[in-house]
DNA sequence: GATGCGTGGCT
DNA sequence: TAGCCAAGCAT
């Protein structure tokens, strides 16, 4: 025999509560609609639903939005997109995170204009074979730009969904977002509604149905309906396992100045803010010698150095504790060593305009300037 | 299925 | 403050 635990549907309990739903949902949403003005429901196209649906995946719409409207004046439509440069690309997408999004928004691009003459494919499983997008963009994208009957399951419809079923099921495993999105299936209309549905479901989520402290159930449309509230534990659904707890490493970031340049270097192609630039950095806490010797084994000659204020960034998955080192650097530089990453002398005006650095060398960039 | 991938806001 | 979370995807 197979010893092996074969890995069983998910069943929703109460399921058939979700038929009941709908109704009440577009109904609030419509009355709604106005209080959240957002720039991607101005002029709804499928480039424009596309885009905004990679920028707001993990990122909160407040976040989103100026970066959307800066995108769309730089590259207005597919085409430009497609051929667009990369530095200008990430230069788009600096401090937005997840930077591999705009990578495959760009690839995407490629594929639609190579493939389809241009025009997103209306069709699910199209949508779902692009760089980038996933079984909740490819729906979101059909149902709002196509009016394609697809449940769009985010964090927002998981969170709905379990409180409304009262459903103790772990949101952190895919087959319980998929068990959602089969559950919801049935009752999706087509055309307008289709869109209008999962946007009610997302401002429901972000504005009533909220994620941590007291959601305002007095305020929402699905309150009579909902069987987490009935029983009174909203706020202990849903059931999300926790993630491993992040690594910390250790940096000596430095902030080498030669006149008015700034020595910067590029981030390798894979990994954490691949291609990015970053200013040069060690492993580990180096003393002042060590960064002396450092420097010297590369042929730069130190006029002065200082320490800068520590300082700490924290992503998803791992912490860096940065110390920091300001040096003025006599000019002309030496040719640097051969095993050690090149650097490029930037001006005040490229490190505004041209190189994409990430949000962790902020602090030692505002110390720069300030 | 688990892990890597950013950043900023909230409690 | 430390932890959790946000309109997830690729591998």
């Amino acid at each position: 025999m197979n010893t092996k635990k074969k890995a069983l549907p998910i069943r929703l309990p109460h399921a058939e509560v979700l038929s009941s739903i709908v109704g009440p949902l577009l109904t609030w949403y419509e009355g709604q609609s106005t209080l959240r003005c957002l720039p991607w429901r101005e002029e709804v196209t499928p480039y424009h639903t596309w885009l905004s649906e990679i920028m707001l995946q993990q990122t909160r719409a407040s976040a989103v939005i100026p970066y959307y409207t800066r995108f769309l004046e730089a590259l207005p439509d597919i085409e430009s997109l497609a051929r667009c440069d990369d530095e200008l690309l990430m230069k788009l997408w600096q401090g937005l995170g997840y930077y591999s999004r705009a990578r495959n928004l760009k690839k995407a691009a490629g594929v639609i204009c190579q493939e389809y003459g241009g025009k997103l494919p209306a069709d699910f499983a199209a949508l779902l074979e692009l760089p980038g997008i996933g079984r909740y963009t490819a729906s979101a994208i059909g149902s709002i730009a196509f009016g394609l009957p697809l449940p769009a399951v985010d964090g927002n419809i998981l969170r709905v969904t379990m409180r409304v079923l009262q459903c103790g099921e772990d949101i952190a495993q895919p087959a319980v977002r998929r068990a959602v999105e089969e559950a919801l299936a049935p009752y999706y209309p087509s055309g307008q509604a289709a869109g209008a549905l999962n946007q009610a479901f997302m401002d429901l989520g972000a504005t009533i149905c909220l994620p941590h402290g007291a959601p305002h159930c007095a305020a929402c449309p699905l309150a009579r309906l909902c069987l987490a509230h009935d029983a009174g534990s909203e706020q202990q659904l849903p059931v999300k396992s926790k993630k491993a707890k992040r690594r910390v490493e250790q940096k000596t970031v430095l902030l080498l100045h030669q006149g008015r340049a700034l020595a910067l270097t590029k981030r390798p192609n894979k990994g954490l803010l691949a291609g990015l630039w970053e200013l040069p950095n060690l492993p580990g806490h180096l003393t002042q010698a060590e960064v002396e010797a450092w420097l010297a084994a590369r042929g730069l000659r130190t006029l002065t150095i200082a320490r800068l204020p520590d300082a700490r960034h924290i992503f998803s998955h791992v912490e860096w504790q940065m110390q920091g080192w300001a040096v003025e650097l006599a000019s002309p530089d030496a040719m640097v060593a051969e095993d050690a990453s090149p650097l490029v002398w930037a001006s005040p005006e490229e490190l505004a305009d041209t190189y994409s650095i990430p949000s962790a060398f902020q602090y030692f960039l505002h110390e720069h300037h300030g």
